[in-house]
RNA sequence: GGCCCGUUCGUCUAGCGGUUAGGACACCGCCCUCUCAAGGCGGAGAUCACGGGUUCGAAUCCCGUACGGGCUACCA
């Protein structure tokens, strides 16, 4: 093949970059980038109603966390611009221009309601196939001289008399084939000279020389209308490839029904970019079938469409979450106090300089959160106990863990401890607490909840010498007697 | 209604005429262990939607049926 390879990824700015078109989005990348071609963003922004600035520019940031970038379109260049369907009026009369001249667009000048009349009496007889072609019979000459008078018109798109069937090889699904009588004569351009989808599309992927369209099988009907729109512009038909769709969990369309479907939304719960890339690159294509862990590198290397599936899948944010887990894991803990320093700035617990200043301290901290979180969002609510200066104690761990037994007792026993050793550092905290059960003539795990009770205000929380360690002396022996003045109160002894 | 697509463990998938139908997540058990995780080991889980063919042999090829989905707009 010697054409260049050229794939575009066309979002219509009606909505932010959903999990849906990022996943398009990242297989259209991975084409390029494999084949080494070129990697085309255009803004199907045909529809002015739902269109916004604030969504393209959503769309753009969503891609650019995902990292993929873009060689010609928005903020990129590039000489098959401009990358804006709205920007592209005069392209599409011209390419009018050409349909007309080949005989292939006429002027049709039925209303929206005769439309909907005739298309229910056709149902109610049986089948609908489509326009009735009328006003393709009308004589040129006085279909020119009609549209001359200003009488509203649309221009459709003129199947071709004989045709029996439409067909092309789909790069993922195989040989499709459809009878060219169940094609419409569809609408090309609107009433108010706007051009519609199936048309804009295919002009500007022919313009644009796009050899790959790539994208979602809800466009799998539309491909042999747009393949008629092709060979009328005189154009080279691309290879077309059809996505299976992503469904929510209960096998129906993705919709916010679902939870989160913006990538953005994503962003904000604490998934990194590199487990989202990973775990859609991963719905709808495989690289062997055992590979589960793949990077943005192992994409470009190895992303073929061949591989890609055909059936429909369903997005499994159990899994998301797991991958989600390993990458945290895999910052390290210079790339974790990165990404947890600004979660902690604006929960209000510490400020950037605080932050910078004790350093030493959140790489000691890192290493017992990462390894228990799933998400960046479960970060402040587990190492909050650090930073507060009262601690609240969860009340059904207080009536669990401290109301039981001699609570007070061992605390106060802890405290002698802690208060004894030189310093206070993980190892003499543990050697000192691992005395303890044994003096007390209790299990060890009734000390240890007790303590972490008091000093984290949990059942559950990072490991409690290492926590004691990063809470300080000070902090530590105050929450210690605090809680056991608070037990005594509670559950006075008789 | 018409046209088209899809159907392998709960989920994502491997498989492309001969396999004990493989892997991952989730689940269960054991180990490790100060809680929770992480990690290690093991387990359970799929009559390959169903029914017919073709073949010595079918999850793999063909035809039907069912179910799910898409298109059938002056939406994209």
């Amino acid at each position: 093949m010697s054409t260049p390879v050229r794939v575009r990824f066309a979002p219509s700015p009606t909505g932010h970059l959903h999990i849906g078109g990022a996943r398009t989005a990242i297989y259209n990348w991975a084409l390029a980038r494999h084949l080494g071609g070129t990697f085309v963003l255009r803004i199907d922004d045909t529809d002015p109603e739902r269109s916004t600035d604030e969504n393209v520019l959503a769309i753009l940031r969503g891609l650019r966390w995902l990292g993929l970038d873009w060689d010609e379109g928005p903020e990129a260049d590039g000489a098959f611009g401009p990358y804006f369907q709205t920007q592209r009026a005069d392209t599409y009369l011209a390419a009018l221009k050409t349909m007309k001249a080949a005989g292939r667009a006429y002027p049709c000048f039925c209303t929206t309601e005769q439309l909907e009349v005739k298309r229910d009496a056709m149902r109610a007889k049986g089948g609908y196939a489509g326009y009735d072609r009328t006003c393709r019979a009308i004589d040129p000459a006085t279909a020119a001289a009609r549209v001359a008078a200003g009488e509203p018109h649309v221009w459709r798109l003129s199947v071709p008399e004989g045709r029996t069937e439409v067909a092309f090889d789909d790069a993922i699904r195989g040989h499709m084939s459809f009878p060219a009588d169940a094609l419409d004569d569809f609408v090309l351009v609107r009433t108010d000279g706007t051009p519609t989808y199936n048309y804009a599309t295919v002009v500007d992927d022919a313009l644009m020389e796009i050899s790959h369209v790539v994208r979602g099988d809800d466009h799998l009907s539309n491909t042999p209308r747009q393949i008629l729109v092709f060979e009328a512009l005189g154009h080279e038909v691309p290879i077309f490839a059809h996505l299976p769709m992503i469904l929510g969990a209960d096998g129906k369309r993705l919709s916010k029904r679902h939870g989160a479907t913006s990538v953005e939304a994503y962003r904000d719960e604490g998934y990194l970019p590199e487990a989202v890339l990973n775990y859609l690159a991963l719905l709808g294509w495989s690289l062997d079938g055992e590979t589960t862990m793949i990077t943005r590198d192992m994409l470009r290397e190895s992303f073929s469409l061949d591989r890609v599936s055909s059936n429909p899948a369903i997005l499994d944010t159990d899994k998301l979450d797991w991958m989600n887990g390993v990458y945290i894991r895999e910052l390290g803990v210079d790339g974790f106090v990165e990404r947890m320093t600004p979660l902690l700035v604006e929960a209000g617990l510490t400020t950037v300089e605080e932050a910078a200043a004790k350093r030493a301290w959140m790489l000691k901290l890192a290493p017992l959160v990462s390894e228990r979180i799933k998400r960046l969002d479960e970060i402040v609510p587990m190492v909050r106990f650090l930073f507060v200066e009262d601690l609240e104690i969860d009340p059904t761990a207080f009536a669990k863990v401290l109301k039981a037994g001699n609570a007070a007792e061992v605390l106060t026993a802890a405290r002698g401890l802690l208060a004894a050793i030189p310093a206070f550092e993980t190892t003499p905290i543990e050697e000192a607490l691992r005395a303890l059960p044994e003096q007390l003539g209790v299990k060890a795990k009734v000390v240890f909840q007790a303590v972490r009770v008091a000093v984290t205000g949990t059942t559950v929380s990072p490991p409690l010498f290492e926590s004691l360690e990063l809470l300080g002396r000070e902090k530590s022996l105050a929450r210690l007697d605090a809680a056991a003045a608070g037990v005594d109160e509670a559950a006075p002894r008789p």
